[in-house]
DNA sequence: ATAATATGGTGAT
DNA sequence: TCACCCTATTATC
């Protein structure tokens, strides 16, 4: 279940593993049948992440892969065990091989197919090409919640529920704010601390917004609930307030109304 | 055994 | 704003 840093860190890991080898593609739950036998014995030349979006550069053809909520990559090494669940791809390399579980898209897309995905895509903080102030001039003029705006991925690519309500808590930010009540320091806040959590969640393959000092060393004992604020917490971890907790665009936020003042 | 839940997104209304 | 899609895991009975 990934947000934009899993996205990343996959698209590394599979460079790693599988870019500029000829592999065996299938799929056996069928459902990807005919695009896994265009990708098969072809060779993989590059994986490329994009917001929460990913896209394997094949000889002939780009596959792109978008988990949603329920996808999930398993790797494996030889032998192969057999395919546990619903699997929509398996990917064999030389040494490793992958399956991809339950992806909301797993599909062969045309160039004008990808030109139009990233056209619809805002500035992705895990990437070097992207412009910040684009998702800037987005915010400062919409009377949306930032906590909506934050989770639009035409505004920025890669942050999720998750990340959402950790950053707001952080900054001190109402979810409820207008995007256009934000000043332009808070703006650069806010994207700042975003690049960074988003890098600090790609290294370690989890997110971890606490306990900055911690995080450098390898092998902190932090359960799930010491690397989270705010994210289903009952009270506020700084002041005791309860936490509460609604729906923005469709799914549940959560915030500390004494640490993010309405106004 | 069955229900509820999940870090996502689309398309209709 | 809502219904719906996709699947696995966890919670509840």
């Amino acid at each position: 279940m990934p947000e934009g840093h899993t996205i990343h860190r996959l698209a590394d890991d599979h460079n790693r593993d599988f870019s500029g080898q000829q592999l065996l593609v299938c799929s056996p739950q069928g459902r990807f049948e005919d695009g896994s036998k265009k990708l098969n014995g072809q060779t993989l030349r590059s994986v490329e992440a994009i917001g929460k979006h990913l896209l394997y550069r094949w000889e002939k053809h780009t596959l792109h892969v978008h988990l949603g909520l329920y996808g999930k990559f398993r790797r494996h090494s030889m032998p192969l065990p057999e395919p546990r669940g619903q699997v929509r791809l398996r990917v064999i390399g030389e040494t490793l091989a992958f399956d991809l579980n339950g992806p909301t898209a797993c599909e062969l897309l045309t160039a004008s197919e990808i030109k139009t995905l990233k056209n619809r895509l805002g500035a992705d903080p895990l990437r070097t090409d992207t412009d910040p102030d684009s998702a800037w001039r987005k915010i400062s003029r919409s009377r949306s919640s930032i906590g909506g705006l934050l989770m639009d991925q035409s505004v920025i690519a890669g942050v999720g529920n998750i990340y959402r309500s950790e950053i707001l808590y952080l900054l001190g930010i109402h979810p409820s704010r207008q995007g256009n009540t934000l000043s332009e320091s808070e703006f650069m806040a806010l994207w700042e601390l975003t690049v960074s959590l988003l890098k600090i969640g790609k290294r370690y393959n989890r997110i971890i917004t606490t306990h900055p000092d911690e995080i450098g060393k390898p092998r902190t004992r932090m359960n799930r609930d010491e690397r989270l604020w705010i994210y289903k917490k009952p009270a506020c971890i700084r002041c005791g307030t309860p936490i509460q907790s609604w729906k923005i665009a469709a799914r549940t936020v959560y915030a500390c109304p004494t640490c993010q003042p309405q106004t």
